[in-house]
DNA sequence: GCCAACGTTGGC
DNA sequence: GCCAACGTTGGC
């Protein structure tokens, strides 16, 4: 039995939201093409890992939910498409590169934790996704930083 | 729309 | 293997 991990996953907003998940139940997470970030879905992702739903580009932009790992990592075939937006010529059906997990939905915050109100969070302090910088759209939470978090989230449910 | 931060590419 | 140029991410 694999350790349970913990982690955050970006998508813009308005390209897929938590409320497209909700509506779908699940989906692919295709279309990562950062190696940092394949790279913990391929090694690290366990079916059953919580997921931070964070939506990036986005205003403001913030943890809009809670998916939950339901597929481990396999290959992406968007990549091997030449007409689909992530093609990679580098990619083939010997060596598919890139990789996805699935994901299911869990819940939708009824509203959004900015990402503003993270910051101002001194309990957070450390967690990767306040780095300055960085741009990993696949990343681990600690597991008190993921709690935190969920519990902002349960909190404004509740007003 | 701007721009800082970062990753990738490719010439040498 | 260095590093400049370029493309992308993502907050603001």
């Amino acid at each position: 039995m694999a350790k349970k991990r913990y982690w955050l996953m970006k998508s813009e907003a308005d390209c897929y939201s938590i409320d497209d998940l909700k509506h779908d139940k699940q989906t692919c997470w295709d279309g990562v093409r950062n190696y940092q970030a394949r790279n913990f879905m391929r090694d690290d992702m366990n079916v059953g890992d919580l997921v931070l739903y964070y939506h990036s580009n986005a205003n403001p932009p913030g943890v809009a939910g809670i998916a939950k790992i339901c597929k481990t990592a396999y290959p992406d075939h968007t990549a091997l498409d030449p007409d689909d937006q992530h093609y990679d010529p580098k990619a083939s059906e010997d060596n598919p590169v890139w990789m996805m997990v699935d994901v299911e939905f869990v819940e939708a915050f009824d509203e959004l934790v900015p990402l503003s109100k993270l910051r101002e969070t001194d309990t957070l302090d450390g967690m990767l996704l306040l780095k300055r910088g960085q741009r990993l759209s696949v990343m681990p939470v600690e597991p008190q930083h993921f709690k935190i978090v969920q519990k902002m989230g349960k909190a404004r449910r509740a007003v």
